[in-house]
DNA sequence: CCTAACCTTTACGTTAAGGTTAAAGGCCCT
DNA sequence: AGGGCCTTTAACCTTAACGTAAAGGTTAGG
């Protein structure tokens, strides 16, 4: 057999990843991988040999991890977001905390979003003197 | 005179903030500041008794960190970002390439407004198949 | 002038998020 | 069955970004 980046459960037709398969596609170290799961944050199930074995949900999961940490969340902060994602579907106060959970954190990048707007045109502008003061320098 | 916010100098009519003020406004600990203007990311005049008096510059200079750190860049990429703001007016190589940096810059901040309104997309989805299931949990 | 409430520096402590290394064992190829 | 490369846990190390405490100087109000 080739040296498999996916692998497919026969029984179940699952996708399944290895710690490295994951660690090369986001170029991530499996260390951090692995302190993600001491952390709570991602929980693989084992192979015979206890090797992890990754499924396509844990892998979104690792996804939205890396995603949180780009933006400046902490893991714990990232452990949150996640728990709203994991909110039990039968239990009616859960999801109502989830929902609510949900729409502070909407605001939140929202306010994230505009202050990155807001960045982007000082830096434009920044950009723009800076060009201008090129143009006369060099005109001299 | 009144426990001052602001301090009007004489002379120059600037205005002038105590490291307790900007601490205040910015919701930041006082050693926070401090430790920015160790790393040479602030600097502020002292008043004569040795106290650390902050221009208008100081603090815009101050919320451009803040900001930053809400992104989730370290310190030292701050610094970078503030050269680029500090870049000499008279030197056509320094501005050539800080204008070259500012837009790489403006790059990465587009990609992560991109992903942010990815993220933000991900929760409202969520968030309505949450309240839908509310529905129908009370439904019955 | 006194005192409370500021501020200063220095130094050591802490926390988050991993890096590194070692020892032991699993997996695949021939 | 052996060799080479993978993986596992455990333990200790590192760095950034502060927190905290000590020891003392400064300033405004009474």
């Amino acid at each position: 057999m080739k040296k498999q980046e996916k692998q497919k459960d026969q029984e179940s037709q699952e996708t399944f990843y290895t710690i490295a398969d994951l660690a090369r596609e986001f170029d991530v170290s499996k260390r951090s991988i692995r302190f993600y799961e001491e952390k709570n944050l991602i929980s693989p199930r084992r192979t015979k040999g206890n090797y992890r074995l990754y499924s396509k949900r844990d892998r979104r999961r690792l996804r939205l991890i890396l995603r949180g940490k780009r933006f400046g969340y902490t893991l714990d902060e990232i452990a949150e977001i996640i728990g709203f994602n994991d909110v039990d579907f039968d239990e009616k106060d859960q999801i109502r905390k989830a929902i609510e959970f949900g729409a502070k954190k909407i605001g939140d990048i929202r306010d994230r979003i505009n202050e990155l707007q807001l960045l982007e045109n000082e830096m434009l502008e920044l950009g723009q003197r800076l060009r201008d003061r090129l143009l006369e320098l060099e005109k001299k």
